[in-house]
DNA sequence: CAGAGCTACTAACTCGTATTAGTAGTCAGG
DNA sequence: CCTGACTACTAATACGAGTTAGTAGCTCTG
């Protein structure tokens, strides 16, 4: 069974292949009666025809794709919202969004080609040659998300978000206070700049600089963490944790060395996961409105795809604190 | 910068573009002078050639594109690991696997033919009529990956799942056995067959049937289902939790209700997410290995766009127990 | 030395769509 | 009744690669 193509809708209607082409798109500059109109969009129905994606990006020089390029970053809830989020703005502009997991060892030169997307979005770690490729196929690229730089493209610093820590850990009294940051180095994109947020944090408010650990998301490490806090000279009160899962490894090594949260310790993670609220004690938290940024990303892809954005819709915060027990 | 086609690459080294394409094709069936192959892919580098896929694909009747269309899951572990093996797996092959959230509110129709995809991978959820336009343009579809038919596909039943919970638990002695549901639709996917597969195993250990309560991931719902469980003429000693969310809100229920785990009540899970091993007390579960099945359906992939497949590799074991303190 | 067989290429066509340039036919105005 | 404007279409072409059918030029053979 062969592809039907428009010519074949063309027959079926008895009209030429350049009508079908003028109704199925929708011209407003080709007058075309209603008579013919009702039986090209008759044929093709009838016939199920479906345009070739390829035919139509090749005469047009570029598809409706947006290719979102993924590093491997380790399964976040605010991620996926973010995906979800930019997918259903994008989508409803008429551009698709689809993901490529950019697996350690395959080129992705070899990759993106196939896909001629209109935008390619990469969430940093493109290497300068693919950069310079993609550019030179004549595709945007937007590059850098989650950068320094890229607070200009999503809206959000990540630095906001451990400087906001801080500022809760600070108005609850404590003075000295600990960085929980995380050993995988494929977690140090958002790692390092909240860390960075929270040492700006603590000079602004005039605190000694954080105490950092860094630790895998294990019990073990967690003890190990909170051994080296409360025997600092510094003496540590309180915690701001990377994410929740070095929060939940704080409050398992709390448990472990037998110290009392939030009374001896407080701690406070960021991310919202579920199983946040379901520790022991409930752990403190700030959520992260992915869509913020999603929405805020979505925009600058429309501009440089040429697509005509829909109005802005107002934006809430795009952080909140999520009050639990453990501060 | 327009774009740089083969028959600008084949003007710089001075041949046509019909030897351009056999060089850069390698086609084994045409006898090219190393001389001229040498002085092609010198051009196509100085020019930084990239092959225009759309092209390509038009005239290929196909691309090397796998589209993999997403149902509006929430955000798991499994799912993630899955996605980059098949990715990689996928890619060693010369295919490129791209995934599509499929957001609610937008036809599927329109977004897929964009892709122009060789194969559709679809995670359940495909109308008909996707389905059938799908086929209609000459495109294979993998459907229903997580259907009780998915399994020859995944060559993983999700029965197996629960019937492995409910058969550790039996070898732990316990004979009333609960289990943990979750309310969310969206995990009905997974969650139902697991179930079926515990009621299953509790038949063929002439176990009564397990005692079903639904939650969502919250402490709140926990201590009630808890409540429930315990009241029950049934007298139920152990859970078996649909996932670790589930098993978490359990365990924070038990807490609640002031009942000890795993003396009172055993609970055991499913995903091995980092926060079950940092729960109190440490969640026993079953870990997942999403590679496996991964693997199972990329074989399937490359049997569907006709490409030949590396020789298979022996797969390990699809599930392992990861023992915590709570059974 | 004619013809077969080989090497190393190329001209021309094809895929399916969008677009450009144009063509009949109708109608109104002077 | 001729011109210009408008309606409702169509023929032909372009996009960029892959493929088919060929063609020069050379060597070998009987």
């Amino acid at each position: 069974m062969a592809r039907v193509t428009s010519r074949d809708v063309a027959r079926e209607a008895g009209v030429s292949q350049t009508t079908v082409s003028f109704v199925l798109n929708d011209r407003s500059d080709q007058t075309i009666s209603d008579a013919t109109r009702q039986a090209v969009l008759g044929a093709a129905r009838r016939l199920g025809y479906v345009p070739s994606g390829a035919a139509r990006s090749l005469r047009k020089g570029r598809s409706s794709v947006v290719l979102c390029v993924l590093p491997d970053l380790p399964v976040a809830q605010a991620m996926e919202e973010f995906k979800l989020t930019l997918s259903g703005v994008l989508g409803e502009s008429g551009l698709t969004c689809v993901f490529l997991h950019d697996v350690a060892g395959l080129p992705l030169a070899q990759l993106w080609p196939d896909v001629h997307p209109a935008v390619v979005v990469a969430f940093g770690g493109l290497t300068a040659a693919d950069a310079k490729r993609i550019r030179n196929a004549g595709i945007a690229l937007i590059d850098g998300l989650f950068d320094q730089q890229g607070t200009a493209i999503t809206g959000l610093d990540q630095a906001d978000v451990g400087a906001m820590q801080v500022q809760h850990l600070a108005a609850r009294g404590h003075t000295r206070i600990g960085f929980g940051a995380v050993r995988d180095p494929r977690e140090a994109a958002f790692c390092d700049p909240r860390m960075r947020g929270a040492q700006q944090a603590c000079r602004e408010l005039g605190l000694p600089q954080p105490v950092v650990q860094a630790l895998d998301y294990t019990a073990a490490d967690g003890l190990d963490a909170v051994r080296r806090w409360t025997a600092s000279p510094e003496q540590v009160t309180a915690i701001a944790a990377f994410n929740d899962l070095v929060g939940l490894a704080v409050l398992a090594g709390a448990r472990a060395a037998g110290i009392t949260v939030p009374a001896d310790l407080a701690v406070i993670g960021v991310d919202n996961l579920p199983a946040a609220a379901l520790a022991e004690p409930p752990l403190t938290t700030i959520a992260f409105d992915a869509t913020v940024s999603a929405r805020t990303l979505a925009r600058r892809v429309l501009a440089e795809a040429g697509v005509t954005a829909p109005p802005p819709e107002p934006l809430g915060p795009a952080l909140r604190l999520i009050p639990g027990s453990t501060t």
